[in-house]
DNA sequence: GTCTATACTGTGATAGAC
DNA sequence: GTCTATCACAGTATAGAC
């Protein structure tokens, strides 16, 4: 028992249960929805009674907090462990880019709803979960420079761009490739516009 | 009193509460938020007891319901008001029918909540009031066909495009001008793809 | 320090008197 | 058609057992 004191042990076990709360309330948000998550259906799930999950999170404004965190970071992670992008092949910086966010987005409708839409009510993240989803965004603005694209108008319009798909396939198409086929044209499209080098260049 | 039955005098009054149920609504919808909206709040302004809303709707739902076709005819009627398009202008018929679903989108965020995005926990329309958006789409189907464009992924690029730039001015900045800016160029920039002639032409 | 038991407030919805 | 009374269930909060 040396070497491992209790404080350590219990702020473990602290952010394991942390962890099971939202693990069940991602489960809860994609099976009955985001909006219609119930305190009472992520205690029923973790084993709980749902006043106990206020020992854990001071309100349920707070387990979506967490989750719009968590979301975010693994976007984080994702961009972070993408093959190093190679500037001189821009189009294809922006085609791995712009398919990663995609699919990320298509994957997970409450995820992306938290992430990216107001679908929660009165859900504003935090400023540190806020931080992160920032990060992401000054992370993809790097790699834009990189490629030449500094300035915010170009940037806002690939990022409209790609929402707009990855908005369309969520919405009109669910689970389908409708938006998804037309993404790598898209970029294309956007390419073209800035005078892009292709790769025969 | 007569040239006037009772029945048809019945009739007419009822559609005006009606229609004084969904102003009340529309005006809770824009100051407390589209999904804050509670059955308190309406029958309040309207003067009357909750219940009693549901001798004119049968639910909650069935108020975002005649809500969401009153948004859609708005813009089915303003998209018909608008100035005939002139075919031999392919640009300008584009920015027009852009500009017009932008400005309206961007101009009421609850209604554009309710017509375009699931912000509604369980909410889906009902098929007549469904009909009007198709209707609404139809129409822009058949503008850009008179300019050539009749393919899908072609219709559903450019739906894309002005719907990714309306999300990301109401999500990012609401009430200002940041991607307003961008809409004639994006246009454009699809016009460029698609090969349309230019004005000069 | 946690969890259980219980209660408070506000919501959509229904039943029945008038 | 409108009102009063009431229900079921949500999020929230506190007291007390262990």
């Amino acid at each position: 028992m040396v070497g491992t004191p209790n404080s350590i042990r219990i702020e473990r076990r602290r952010a394991a249960v942390r962890d099971e709360i939202l693990a069940a309330a991602w489960e809860v948000a994609r099976s009955r929805g985001l909006a219609q998550l119930t305190l009472r259906d992520v205690a029923d799930r973790v084993g709980m009674q749902p006043p106990s999950l206020y020992t854990h999170f001071d309100s349920k404004h707070a387990i979506y907090d967490a989750m719009f965190a968590q979301a975010w970071t693994q976007l984080l992670d994702l961009t972070v462990a993408q093959p190093a992008p190679d500037p001189s092949r821009p189009r294809q910086v922006l085609r791995a880019d712009a398919r990663l966010f995609f699919d990320f987005a298509v994957a997970d409708l409450p995820r992306y709803q938290l992430m990216n839409q107001r679908t929660i009510p009165g859900f504003e993240p935090s400023p540190e979960a806020y931080a992160v989803s920032v990060r992401v965004m000054t992370l993809y603005r790097e790699q834009l420079a990189a490629i030449g694209i500094t300035r915010d108008e170009d940037v806002d319009l690939v990022v409209a761009l790609v929402g707009g798909l990855a908005d369309a396939q969520l919405a009109n198409d669910p689970g389908g490739e409708r938006w998804s086929r037309l993404l790598d044209r898209a970029v294309d499209m956007y390419a073209d516009h800035l005078n892009l080098p292709t790769e025969e260049n």
